[in-house]
DNA sequence: ACAATGACATAAG
DNA sequence: GCTTATGCCATTG
């Protein structure tokens, strides 16, 4: 690791609890860099799948998965995303409004 | 140190 | 609402 900022990212991605999802703003937030979104998302991107990172419960602003705009890899994070009991709408969008990962609550 | 890249975010047309 | 352009931060060559 040549910093920590990767760690952070996958700390508080692997802090994100069951069924809730979180955008790549609001970790970068989190980390103190509001916009460091684009090197959050990379940071996932660069995430070995040797760690149990749910990479796939963090998503755009918009509540959609970017992947699944252009990448065939987005069908799999979405089949997951399902699998965690996330409901998702036809156009791949999910209820930000109830799956939105609240930092607060973490301690459900 | 510089240039290029990347699963974003926001503003403007 | 969609597309284009710019900004921002960290990593890599």
């Amino acid at each position: 690791m040549s910093t920590g900022f990767f760690e952070k990212v996958w700390a508080l991605v692997a802090r994100i609890p069951y069924g809730k999802v979180a955008s790549y703003g609001q970790i970068a937030a989190m980390l103190g860099n509001p916009r460091a979104a684009r090197t959050v998302g990379w940071a996932l991107s660069s995430t070995p799948k040797e760690m149990d990172i749910p990479w796939h419960r963090v998503i755009n602003s918009k509540g959609q998965i970017s992947l699944g705009d252009m990448c065939a890899s987005g069908e799999i994070q979405k089949n997951l995303l399902e699998s965690e009991g996330i409901e998702i709408n036809a156009r791949g969008q999910i209820d930000m409004q109830k799956y939105g990962w609240k930092p607060d609550i973490d301690h459900e």
